[in-house]
DNA sequence: TTGAAAGCGCTAACAC
DNA sequence: GTGTTAGCGCTTTCAA
């Protein structure tokens, strides 16, 4: 019933030593029996077993991919679109990802994921902040590691991450085209280099046309860039001054927080005010207006995630360290032209 | 480096089979020795190697899940997140999902999915309909196999599905509730199990509550549920029915249609017709007025689906064949009471 | 360019 | 109750 290597050099008429030669494509292989043995495949339909394989190549053919538990579950599916594009990337690249979330609170003493410890997978992709303490005990397998959307503090790690900066000045170009010149800033902690990175791009657009940027239209007090803080924040930013026309908004949630404020306060969108917000989450094209944004194309990030991890795997001394994702504008409703 | 059964054994004072009776949790190992080599594990910080053991045992840990390429690419996460449902349940059951999709093109000559080549996954998830031709071939590999939301034509699988005829009757009897009697049917393609049942549901609720079925009000004329189709059939029901207070739709794609055709010719939702969908798509909530629909746990069905199958796999005799999981009606603001 | 043979790390008969 | 041993199906020196 199961074919193996041995009825495939029985049938080839060569040892099993050849026929591994030619699956694995070794070079010092004749064209001839080369032929030979891609026939008696071929006719077979034999497919060599993943775990022997496994087991003396010391090759999975598997990749982990490991997030935190409240990233896995929370509701806007950032994180498991990486997944999704990493898992879309892994048939292309012949790998099969396994995988795995874990708690933040992961201590030196947890054990790490299964798949490392049953040295099932040949790399790991990690995605989102992670504790460090699972880092650090990663290191020590000596995995070729990649991370999106994630610094990791310490050690010199490949790294997919979305281009904030450019977003940044993108969405910040946008408003300066349409005539606005009192655009607030609305983000959260800048110590999220998300975050940060935003802003210096929003801040580097405006020297660039020449429009002075005044912290008084810039709100970063908020500790989560969430909806509830994106309300609080528009409130205390008009409090402050009463000529902004235009807010970028750190991430769509806080955009959505600001719309709410405003519709509630009764000032139009994008009739009085205009706004840029920052991700594409789905919902924005239900919101009333439907939300101009900068798109975070959160497939290719976990695609390149896959390529980069593939590389390392397969050829160990290769460039490149880090790769920027870029961003896209989507215009929709909630900005507009000025005079 | 790295720890080995031999290791294990060793240092434990026994032989590597006794390691691997201890492992596999055998009965005939005395408390002493079990305790010994469970000790020597711990302090090895040993885990068996995944390939070795699949090699002798035949036992991969890994499951399949296979879609086809369209029900992963579509916008609307339904099959995805049964995968993610999956994925949740594979951990606590100790195994790895290995995805997979295929074209809807599979034919007799077509590749199996790699992993069921290389022999890599103990038992197989499939979700949604997929190419007979694909269960054909399957069925010769012997490998357990699990449906969701899809009834293979042939052979006898255990399968997971929705409770739709329970759905089709909850929504319809919300209606009723709400004081409606003449509710209108808004179908796709009976063809469609799913559909067929929610349309039985209604039908049996009306009859429960002496109200006449009419087939002037069930619309099953649309080749797709989808939102193109719900638009077009609302406007056909309105043409021969003057007095409908009350919509069930088949799906949220197709009360998504009706909804803009209602509001294209100014009736009001709910104040003139009241509309209850199906599905509970992620969208529904930015609706306006947001849908009260019957939601249906994606989730759960992956987790369901796995719990079957790693029965199955570990059990060779087990009863359950046909998991029904619940449906729930979710009250939005398109539904209201009438006098 | 090919083959013989060793062995990857584990499990499962079968002895003892 | 525990150990011995023979592989599982493959890759990889090393010889020829």
């Amino acid at each position: 019933m199961k074919i193996t290597i041995k009825d495939v050099a029985k049938k080839a008429g060569v040892s099993t030593a050849t026929v591994s030669l030619v699956i694995t494509n070794n070079s010092r292989i004749s064209q001839d029996t080369r032929k030979k043995v891609l026939k008696a495949i071929k006719d077979l339909d034999y497919t060599p077993s993943r775990s022997a394989r496994g087991l003396v190549s010391k090759k999975t053919g598997n990749l982990g991919f490991i997030l935190t538990d409240d990233h896995f579950l929370r509701t806007e599916p950032f994180y498991t679109r990486i997944f999704l594009g990493t898992e879309f990337a892994a048939h292309v690249h012949d790998f099969y990802i396994l995988l795995t979330t874990l708690p933040n609170t992961f201590s030196i003493d947890d054990p790490l994921p299964r798949f490392v410890r049953e040295k099932n997978v040949d790399g790991i992709i990690i995605a989102g902040k992670v504790p460090t303490t699972l880092i650090q005990k990663l290191e020590k397998y000596k995995i070729p590691l990649v991370f999106i959307d994630y610094v990791p503090p310490m050690g010199e790690f490949p790294i997919v991450l979305m281009d904030n900066i450019s977003g940044g000045e993108t969405a910040t170009k946008h408003l300066i085209d349409l005539g606005h010149k009192n655009i607030a800033f609305l983000g959260g902690d800048v110590q999220h280099p998300s975050i940060a990175d935003r802003l210096v791009g929003y801040k580097r657009m405006l020297e660039k046309h020449n429009i002075t940027v005044s912290s008084k239209l810039i709100s970063t007090g908020s500790p989560e860039p969430i909806k509830e803080e994106g309300y609080k924040a528009m409130k205390s930013l008009l409090s402050k001054n009463n000529n902004i026309s235009a807010v970028f908004a750190c991430n769509d949630a806080m955009a959505l927080g600001a719309m709410q404020y405003l519709k509630d306060i009764g000032i139009d969108v994008p009739g009085k005010i205009s706004i840029v917000g920052f991700d594409d989450i789905e919902s924005n094209i239900f919101l009333n207006p439907p939300l101009t944004t900068i798109r975070v194309p959160k497939i290719d990030l976990g695609v390149e995630a896959v390529k980069l991890l593939s590389e390392r795997i397969t050829n160990k001394n290769i460039a490149r360290k880090k790769v920027l994702v870029p961003v896209e504008l989507i215009i929709r409703e909630s900005t507009r032209k000025i005079s």
